[in-house]
DNA sequence: GCCGACCGACCGTCCGGACGGCATGTCGCA
DNA sequence: TGCGACATGCCGTCCGGACGGTCGGTCGGC
């Protein structure tokens, strides 16, 4: 495996945390190089040493978004008991488990999805990828197709309704969807 | 009431509709006066006399959006028999009846939501206003709080996958879908 | 003394918006 | 009926600013 000098790496997560930042507060129009470069403590000579152009960016963005999506999703499935509706039930807890973590992971996936599509509807296609197999998983999963992908849009509805700031459950409703969506996930 | 000549709305729509063509076609980084303008047949000079403002144009474009959802969510309430559950069942038929015109509403609905809000998140307010809307007649719907807002979540997930086109379930998948939503739009 | 990380000035381009102008039509008035 | 004043829909040019990306250069470590 190659070296590489840690104050690299560091410093590109901080330009990519930056970007997240920069969407996250002042919306994907505020996403200039400038502004990331500023919140990152860098100069735009020293952002586009690292990512070659706004395009890299946005594609590394995507790439360490999909990354954490897997990685949590997959973290959820292997916590759910074997049998069927296994994966289903891994959809319902990673949209509607709120932990401290997750919070911020959705803002993160949330910049990055936003700022992707709107400079190119193309870069979003690892995301795409991504939830191609997590529906089949979910289609392989024991159980009736329909529930189990009622389940999975329910899961995305929860998610992608934050993206935009529609709304999100508060605690006790999200216990009763959760409670609704698991009844769908019974093995049939 | 004042009288308005024709022409001005015509022209007017006509220019609304070439944005969501611009944006559904090429994207919302492409949504420029000039793209908008030359996709209407008018000069930029002619869409500024129209639309003060990019953002005017948004807005208006937010507004008609709005203006469509309502429409269409209110004839599908409509559509459904009285007592408990008709409007959780006209949320399940909003997002998964597919006939030729609501295709394309599907397509207007994200144009302009996109293009709104890359621009500046608080353009969708009005697109909020809205979901809190369906939101508030769904919690009074005679049914389970969870299992209604779990099948708002599921038709707001068809919906805004395809937003993003993440993924969009073919014919005899939906009829699955549907039947599964409806299973928990049943009085309890 | 080379190399990689980083800087910051600079350039070309594009975009939003202002502005003055030009037709067409309408209304008041003689 | 004819005419002038004005409003309206639309055009095309121009400008200032922002933004993406280039490039020559600096500095510290190996």
């Amino acid at each position: 495996m190659l070296h590489q000098p840690t104050e690299t790496r560091d410093t590109r997560e901080r330009i990519l945390d930056a970007a997240e930042t920069v969407v996250a507060e002042r919306g994907v129009a505020a996403l200039s190089l400038e502004a990331v470069a500023a919140a990152a403590g860098v100069s735009k000579g020293g952002l586009l040493h690292h990512f070659r152009s706004k395009e890299a960016l946005l594609t590394a963005l995507v790439e360490r978004m999909v990354a954490e999506m897997r990685a949590g999703y997959d973290a959820f499935a292997a916590g759910e008991p074997e049998g069927p509706g296994r994966h289903t039930r891994a959809c319902i807890a990673w949209a509607l488990r709120p932990s401290p973590e997750q919070r911020t992971r959705d803002l993160r996936l949330a910049a990055a999805l936003l700022s992707a599509h709107a400079h190119d509807p193309g870069l979003i296609e690892p995301v795409r990828r991504e939830h191609a197999r997590i529906r089949a998983a979910i289609a392989d999963d024991g159980l009736l197709p329909g529930h189990a992908h009622a389940v999975l849009a329910a899961a995305d509805g929860i998610f992608l309704a934050k993206v935009f700031g529609l709304w999100s459950p508060d605690e006790t409703l999200a216990r009763a969807i959760e409670a609704a969506l698991r009844s769908l996930a019974k093995p049939c």
